[in-house]
DNA sequence: CAATAAAATGAACATGTGTTCACTTTATTG
DNA sequence: CAATAAAGTGAACACATGTTCATTTTATTG
């Protein structure tokens, strides 16, 4: 007579039922420990962001975002994958809002020069109270996984100002011109006058000081596309 | 009676001569040395230069250039004190000469309108080339030290469009604009719309897509600094 | 040649950090 | 409570790479 995993099922009834309950007292998820599985995801999200959004992606470790989350740097690796797996899903919720705000910006004026102007005033202002997040966003080198995801951004938000370009020269509001080519300019612009140099100042810029500085680079986007 | 370094000084003029001769047989510098000091200080910088050029500074390592310039690791450091002065003497050589070409060509031409197209132009084909170096020189991340060198580099190409657009306003040729400004946003414009693209392209350009890129790159410089 | 020291070598060391995994703790079920 | 498995732990491992240093090789000199 044979045996399955110690258990007589022919020869004794006892070991039967002993198998079924086995099987039956088998451990599920319930809501309970599923909320507690996404708070704790969150709380690594949370911590991430965090780190990111003071010290940049350099700043960040998987010992750092399980400390700040307080758990063990295992525990991390049951939510992500990886560290560029973790550093990927971050950049990508932080940067989702602020493309979209752009996005929406982009669609609300009289005139496409407005709609432009207000769009570059728009994202101006917010990277200002976020230096250093801004700067992780658009021009921090990371690693591959993440600088794919931040190639990606750049080109979203060039879209956006190519769709705007596209038609403010049907409008003749703009002169002729390659609108992708521009709205890749309009993005360098705006990352080499005012998000580089935020990240490294060591104080932040007084309201004077931000408002001449954006009504600048507000000028030179308008020029550049040929705003009459 | 003491010795000193084993030679009896005074109880016999023996030991004495024998002291001398050691001094006199001292092993010294020759040119023919310092030569070849020099040729494997070159042979280091040559293989780094290499390196960087086809690969940026993420391909370089001490391994790496030591085997290129047929070495052991450890005699690098008998050049180079650590990785990161190697790479930021580099770095400078490369950038040096290039920055030079700009300079130079920011002097030439009737007009300061002519002068910065001309500045622009020259430096978009001369990138076009070298794609690779220059994105390691103008947009590539490396380690502090070299950081500080490509700041320092994308300052000094700002610095000479500043020198442009001040005399261009002094002309009435361009707006009035703040030039700081309008200078860092023609090598945002560059590095955005060229240096970086180049980077990532698989195939090199046609000369076709070439000449129109630039003529595009130009166009949006002109109309940045609002020149007539 | 002998004495000397500079030059060269490369294995070993140091370091930082992502990742794993054997083990412990906790939650679930009848 | 007993059985189960998921969740959690953190020390150990893996790996890349900059740097050191005891040792060997080479060049120089009288």
């Amino acid at each position: 007579m044979r045996s399955i995993a110690g258990c007589d099922l022919i020869g004794s009834p006892i070991s039967l039922s002993r198998f079924l309950i086995r099987f039956i007292m088998a451990y599920r998820q319930t809501e309970k420990t599923k909320a507690r599985q996404l708070e704790v995801r969150q709380a690594i999200v949370d911590a991430a962001l965090d780190l990111i959004t003071n010290r940049g992606f350099s700043g960040i470790s998987i010992r750092a975002v399980a400390e700040k989350a307080k758990l063990a740097s295992g525990s991390v690796y049951k939510h992500f994958a990886s560290k560029s797996e973790l550093c990927s899903y971050v950049f990508r919720l932080a940067s989702k809002a602020e493309l979209a705000r752009v996005a929406n910006q982009s669609l609300q004026g009289e005139t496409v020069r407005i709609r432009l102007q207000q769009t570059v005033i728009g994202f101006s202002e917010r990277a200002i109270k976020q230096p250093r997040l801004s700067y992780a966003l658009i021009a921090e080198p990371v690693d591959p996984l993440v600088d794919a995801e931040r190639i990606k951004l750049r080109q979203d938000y060039a879209d956006v100002f190519a769709e705007l370009i596209t038609e403010g020269m049907q409008q003749k509001e703009f002169v002729e011109q390659q609108a992708n080519i521009s709205a890749a300019a309009l993005v360098g612009i705006i990352a080499e006058t005012l998000v580089v140099p935020l990240s490294r100042a060591k104080n932040k810029i007084t309201v004077k000081q931000q408002s001449a500085l954006i009504g600048s680079i507000q000028e030179l986007c308008m020029r550049a596309v040929g705003s009459a």
